[in-house]
DNA sequence: TAAAATTATACCTTAAAGGGTGTAAATGTT
DNA sequence: AACATTTACACCCTTTAAGGTATAATTTTA
């Protein structure tokens, strides 16, 4: 699989950080995830694990579930 | 961390796959998933891989997305 | 309740995610 | 343009997720 900085988890970690005003540097020691982590993150690594993606989102009062796919989804999937 | 059987995601695939009427052994062939995964991820193991559970809810047509979280969630975090 | 089917647990192996650090590139500021 | 800050990339190392298989437990069906 591909890197896709706009995957839904990259942009929305990367938007909602720069909302708050905070680096990467900032992000990673408030969340506890590595900053090598933050990164991969929010350029769209595609293989990343649940628990520390949460440990992110949690700190923008979000978590990870199963939403239907939008049109959107569905027309990238041949990517 | 603990595993947790009532997750959302473990809740959400058991469900759908027993509303589907397949076995654990079905949904591994039709995703293409180990079988052991599909276990793993209905008993709720904490950590897994993005993509292997997307493989997985996609046959559902869903997607991992951050969510805000529920009160429910919010109730849980002490575990 | 006995047999069959489904699900759960255990052991081992392999591939790769995550982390740290150092460097380069890009972005922003004065 | 020079400088500081932030972000991206490359290296190596340790940990562990995922898969296969074999066995046990549980559930379902006859």
């Amino acid at each position: 699989m591909e890197w896709d900085r706009k995957n839904t988890i990259a942009q929305f970690v990367r938007d909602r950080r720069k909302k708050a005003n905070l680096t990467q540097v900032e992000l990673s020691d408030f969340t506890g995830v590595g900053l090598r982590f933050v990164r991969e993150l929010e350029q769209g690594k595609p293989n990343v694990m649940t628990d520390k993606v949460n440990q992110v989102l949690l700190f923008f009062g979000h978590t990870l579930t199963p939403t239907p796919i939008s049109d959107e989804t569905r027309r990238n999937l041949g990517k």
